[in-house]
RNA sequence: GCGAGCGUAGCCAAGUGGUUAAGGCAGUGGAUUGUGGUUCCACCAUCGGGGGUUCGAUUCCCCUCGUUCGCCCCA
């Protein structure tokens, strides 16, 4: 194509996909609002050490996705691919920590990663994401928790399963380490290529590889949860007693094995069936390190995101259908009365109603077609007889009811109208 | 980054190495020069882009771009 098109890997969220994303933002407001969760804002671009020490650096994430690049005054900039880091760097640099407690926030905006797309997964893509931090409590786990499913719950998202477990402390991890790899070892020659190549630079992702036989070598492998120290042991008890008590159902899985360094303790995926490789709706956790790890002061902290493309993959496969019908279309021929409805229709907007106008200039059927295909409640018809006498026609489009009124007339008896309009909007529901 | 499939109008979609590339939906104009949702008529594509093979390619080959699926990884 000689035509200039979106780069690979990002597109255009066309109006009609908007609304989706529109519920989407607005479910999530309310029920953050809803939690004590307040909206954080951070830059779409940051230092690349921010992430390179918040992600860590043998991750994938850090190692080949993101888009890193030198600006005009050779400052390493990186395009956020998560947005923890930046969240726990603005905590730290606003000192947030020094308003006292605990600090509940959320995010949502563009993330960027340099990867092979597929549906579900983009270069650039969106996520929602809450972040609470200041709590060691394994309330606050089952919290951020609850949220998540409540979200996917009150989007009509019912089937979705949340897999479960714990990391346990640095500590815990590098006991179990050594034991997964001294196990893994025995099997070596019997596990697929790219979990041998895995096997001393990363053996905890050998857990969770798709390759048949690698994964009966982890199912016998091993579990992280035998090597947990005892506070972790409770802290993870802790948390799935007050699951339970939630009623929120999960999965214990031993193989669930986060990818970013930075994770902690309680570990957790919401996935949903039909997204193929990319069922991960939500990822998240706790990471206790991570605020000391970037200088400072040492808190807990613990939250997910949600990937929204999936989320609303699967919302438009559920044929959600989210309509806001205009109060009017307004329509008009001639020279006096095609000003007439411009001021009309200002008025309309000044009184709170929406209102479209017509600007074709053709004729009457024409203009009246256009406004039954815009799904307005009502029809303002302003003609040349109209523009002389300064009236219009308000015509009803499921009933095809119509009267005359003079312009005056109508908006001062606008509430009259209001409730006409409410009535006409239950009827068209 | 690796492997495989796909790419015909805004959308869905038939089709062929050879004079005018089906059809449907949507859109635009008209039948209907002051009244919509029905109906009828008309219009609406050089077959993703570039190169090659050929007398001739949308069809075959190569490259490229995009997309889909799997791997990797993640939201």
């Amino acid at each position: 194509m000689g035509l200039i098109q979106a780069s690979r890997g990002t597109r255009d969220i066309l109006p009609d996909e908007v609304i989706y994303w529109q519920r989407v933002e607005e479910k999530a407001r309310d029920l953050l609002h809803q939690a004590g969760y307040r909206e954080l804002r951070t830059p779409i671009f940051e230092q690349t050490t921010l992430f390179e020490r918040g992600i860590g650096e043998a991750t994938d994430v850090v190692g080949k996705e993101m888009y890193t690049f030198s600006d005009r005054g050779d400052r390493s900039i990186t395009l956020r691919p998560e947005g923890t880091a930046g969240a726990v760097r603005a905590y730290i640099e606003h000192k947030l920590h020094a308003q006292g407690g605990v600090q509940r926030l959320w995010y949502t905006g563009p993330m960027f990663r340099y990867e092979r797309p597929q549906a579900g997964r983009q270069r650039q893509f969106h996520q929602i994401g809450v972040e609470l931090l200041g709590s060691l409590d394994p309330r606050a786990d089952a919290e951020v928790i609850a949220i998540a499913a409540t979200l996917l719950n009150r989007l009509g998202i019912d089937n979705w399963t949340l897999s479960l477990n714990s990391l346990g402390t640095a500590a815990d991890r590098q006991r179990y380490r050594e034991a997964l790899v001294s196990y893994l070892s025995d099997h070596q020659q019997d596990l697929d290529p790219d979990s041998q190549a895995r096997l001393q630079r990363n053996p905890l992702r050998i857990l969770d590889s798709k390759d048949p036989q690698t994964q009966v070598i982890a199912q016998a492998a091993p579990s992280i949860l035998d090597y947990l120290a005892e506070e972790s042991r409770q802290h993870f008890e802790r948390v799935q007693q007050l699951l339970q008590s939630l009623g929120i159902p999960y999965q214990l899985n031993p193989c669930l094995v986060r990818g970013l360094d930075y994770y902690t303790h309680t570990a957790f995926e919401f996935l949903l069936p039909d997204l193929g490789s990319q069922a991960t709706v939500c990822g998240g956790g706790r990471y206790d390190g991570l605020v000391a790890e970037l200088g400072g002061p040492d808190t807990s902290a613990v939250g997910w995101a949600i990937g929204l493309e999936r989320l609303i993959l699967i919302l438009q496969r559920g044929k959600l259908t989210c309509t806001s019908a205009l109060d009017f279309y307004c329509v008009s021929r001639g020279v006096e009365a095609e000003a007439q409805a411009l001021q009309l229709c200002h008025a309309l907007r000044t009184c709170g109603l929406s209102v479209e106008m017509d600007l074709s200039g053709s004729a009457f059927p024409k203009q009246l077609k256009r406004a039954d295909r815009s799904g307005a409640l009502a029809c303002l018809i302003l003609g040349e007889t109209e523009g002389r006498d300064r009236s219009l026609q308000l015509k009803w489009l499921h009933s095809g009811e119509q009267q005359s009124l003079g312009q005056q007339e109508f908006i001062q008896n606008i509430d009259q109208v209001k409730a006409q309009l409410g009535a006409a909007r239950s009827l068209a529901s």
